[in-house]
This record gives C-alpha cells, sequence and structure tokens, in this order.
DNA sequence: GCGCCTAGTATACATAAGGGTACTGCACAC
DNA sequence: GTGTGCAGTACCCTTATGTATACTAGGCGC
C-alpha cells in the first residue's frame, strides 16, 4: 500500500482507495454486511423475511447496515406503495460480484465446522 | 443455518457453529484481522515492521487483534529472549489456509479500484 | 548517572459501532 | 376492539475502536 491515501473522513479505512484488501473491507467491515450481501445471492427478500434469516440481528441495526449497503451500490431497495408496506432487497451487479468472496468464506467455514466441531 | 446454536457468550456470532460464513466472521470480525492476515502471507514479521505496514492501526489495537488471532489459532507468536525484544509473527497452517479468502478479497479490489478509481 | 534508543506493554480516556426494546401507522382477520 | 404483520424510527446502553501517554529492561553516548 501507499502511504499517500492516508485520508479517511469518515471513519472509512485507511489506504482504501489504493490497497485492494482495504477497498473491500471498506464495503464489508460491518459485522452484518457479508451475511446480508450471502442471504440475498440467492434472490430478492424482503426486509421481515431477511430479518428472519439472520437470527440476531436486530430492526435497528438490520437497517443501518442495508442503508449502508445501498449507499455503497451493493444493494438495490424497491419500495412498493401499498398496505402494508412492501419492500424488497436484492444486489445489485456490483453486489453479486462479490459471490467469490462470500463463497470463499462460505468454503473456508464449512472445513472448520467439518474439521473443529464446537459441542 | 439452524436456530439452535443460539448461544454467544462473549459477544461471537450467533450460529458460529453450524454456518460456514458466520464461522468465518467469528475469525476475521476485527477491523484490522484482515489485513494482518494479508500482511503475514508473505511470510513471518516482527511487531513494528508489521505496523509500519499498516498505516493507521495503533500499538493497543495491533496488539489486540494479534492476541486474539493467537487465541483463534491463526497467528503464531514467537519470542526471542533478547535485548532488545524481538518477536515474531507468521501465520499457522490454519491462517495460511485464510489465503483464498483473502486472495478474493483482493481480486475483488482491485476490480473496484480499476473500475471506479477515487479521486 | 543521565537521557535516549528499541520493541513492546499497560493505563486512561474519548468516540464510533453495535445491540435491546418500545413505538408508529395502516390494513386485515377474528 | 384485539391481535397480527409490515417496515421501519426513537431512545438508551454496552462493546469496539481510536488516541495519548507512561512504563518495562538493557545498551549506548557522554
Amino acid at each position: 500500500m501507499s502511504a499517500e491515501d492516508t485520508d479517511t473522513p469518515g471513519g472509512a479505512f485507511i489506504g482504501y482507495k489504493t490497497c485492494p484488501v482495504r477497498r473491500t473491507l471498506s464495503i464489508l467491515n460491518g459485522k452484518w454486511k457479508p451475511l446480508i450481501i450471502y442471504e440475498l445471492l440467492p434472490g430478492p427478500c424482503r426486509f421481515n423475511e431477511l430479518k428472519r434469516r439472520l437470527p440476531g440481528v436486530s430492526q435497528r441495526l438490520l437497517t443501518a447496515q442495508l442503508r449502508a449497503l445501498e449507499a455503497d451500490g451493493i444493494v438495490d431497495r424497491k419500495v412498493m406503495e401499498v398496505v402494508p408496506p412492501h419492500v424488497e432487497y436484492s444486489l445489485s451487479e456490483k453486489g453479486r460480484s462479490l459471490h467469490p468472496v462470500l463463497q470463499a468464506m462460505e468454503i473456508w467455514g464449512e472445513n472448520e465446522i467439518k474439521n473443529y466441531p464446537i459441542s
């Protein structure tokens, strides 16, 4: 990494402009973001369905991380103006391009669970 | 993911026992951990050299994340009893097995930087 | 024998990120 | 009119991370 891009106005990663790993981490740096992307890989999903698929996440956090992913162009948010409200989240092209990263995580985790099962 | 492993005593990931992605995230969930592993991939490295290679990290954080990675069996810590002190960090076999994950992140980041350069 | 060097460790304090729960407004079922 | 589902928002609290400083122990210059 070059030492020139040491700017990080909003707490983003120093060096995300030039360091590939930091650039990727600047997108995936939320606790739930990789899991959200992982759950959206098969196809679009509504808010509460996503919440059910991600045990442990709170509404507040899920909203916040979805908004961040939307701002980064990873997730698309489609609002149907009906009652009850219907909001559909899906991966953008850029989001789908993260598939190999999530897949690598999945493969490593599968191997870990197989070799070192817990309780 | 099954709903049974909802235990997470110390703030670890719910479901890390059975969900592969969560299992991987339970190891990589620190802001600097992926970068530390990335920097250690080429070979062993001393503390201050690591610090120099990771602009933006503080001594305190680097120490803490190295200890966490050590506890997870990702990083080996070798202390030479000399003056001045000499401590060498390196990846364990388990740590090296994370190479594909870091590589996927690197590739994605490279592509991003190429397609969407910043300033 | 005093101050400065290395390679860290330890402490204190501030801010950022994560988390829990209650609450909204509207429609539908009962 | 009570309960349920949807897609959030508001409020408050706990971890995680960031910053700064002081400390270890021996060796070196003077």
